[in-house]
DNA sequence: TGTGAAAACTAACGGCGTAAGGTTAGCGTG
DNA sequence: CACGCTAACCTTACGCCGTTAGTTTTCACA
């Protein structure tokens, strides 16, 4: 039954059912056949609208990257922005981490991402920064958040997790212990923030 | 003709072989079966030294791990020792930068890479900082390390590069501006350690 | 009203990771 | 020295994968 008078798919329903398999099954069990079957279509199908499997996975690299806020610049003060530039990037990967990869090899047409980029260092020079240096900042600040978000457990930093569980072998123990990584994740970033930002401080003085 | 009087494979040619590939060709060229055929042989020889494909994968991520230098925390200077260690770690990435994903995704047997976690955790605390911060700065440096080397141009701060290549449709510089491209990620990388270190600075005088 | 593009289909190609099972070289034991 | 076991190679094959080709039908527009 070929051309259904309503269509069944549409470029933002194939690539929403894409981000929900990456996060319910993970990125490599992802297959173009898979998620046609979730759409209730064949795998061909997904080509009249996709013109492969990486364009779909950029759309939802871009979709991620577009629900980063980098608005935080608006009241003038870099630091302010930095930092809520920071923690919203790190959250928008963060609810998805299956799907982080995508996001951080940089690779394919990431038009959200030029626009946040741009916001970010727009941001940096009205502050005062100069360009080279705005330049670097966002860089060196994105290092932080990919980098936060790319590693599971900030860690093997701790012991392994089965250690812990040989150890603890009841349930409750390891649900405790995931939830432990996840802080020490969080908290390492903060710290990691916190340092650079106070950093840029000093830089600020002798250059702006 | 099987079971040759001298062995055609072993674990360490299979994994050397394989960084080999994967440093010309990427990573998603690299197939056993292609390793297989690099090395003469057939692919499901490859089986008789390592269980999966992952299990190749694991032991380059391990090799590259194994070449970072943590020794830097010797003297008793946690300053120097966290500034060798990321440059020596950001190095040995970016040596490699196809099999980058294969280190920050933290997966598998990461034997070498807790023997590296060991001892900046170690060099920390002897330094005199609690364990717990010393898991979250060195949390905190391997974020902005994988991140640096995550990313293949800091950047889409700058323009795409497509643009520069349009703009100026000559070989020479296109190479110009990868080299730029570089740089770009050098620069953001050292000043993000630098402020990193400084603001762990102030941090050290109100915790240690 | 007719025509061409678009959106679905079925079928197939070549390549993938890996399992099963065959063959022979080398090694330890009687 | 003979014998059998294990290990390292082989061939073959299974069930996936991304993608292309070609078909049918519906919709939008002239």
């Amino acid at each position: 039954m070929p051309r259904p008078s309503t269509p069944l798919l549409s470029r933002d329903r194939i690539r929403d059912t894409a981000l929900r398999l990456i996060d319910a099954d993970g990125l490599d069990t992802l297959s173009m056949r898979r998620l046609a079957a979730e759409l209730g279509v064949q795998a061909a199908s997904l080509y009249s609208h996709y013109p492969t499997k990486d364009h779909v996975l950029d759309a939802v690299a871009n979709l991620l990257t577009r629900q980063v806020d980098a608005s935080g610049f608006a009241d003038g003060d870099w630091r302010t922005g930095l930092r809520t530039w920071a923690r919203s990037y790190r959250d928008a990967l963060a609810s998805h981490p299956n799907a982080v990869p995508l996001v951080a090899s940089g690779a394919g047409q990431r038009d959200d991402f030029l626009a946040m980029a741009n916001a970010v260092h727009g941001g940096l020079v009205q502050a005062g920064w100069p360009p080279r240096y705005a330049t670097m900042i966002a860089g060196s600040v994105k290092y932080l958040v990919i980098g936060a978000a790319s590693t599971p457990f900030a860690s093997g930093f701790a012991d392994d997790v089965q250690v812990y569980l040989d150890r603890y072998p009841n349930l409750t123990q390891a649900h405790r212990l995931r939830a432990d990584a996840e802080r020490i994740d969080h908290d390492s970033f903060e710290l990691g923030l916190d340092a650079l930002v106070r950093g840029l401080e000093d830089v600020y003085r002798s250059v702006a």
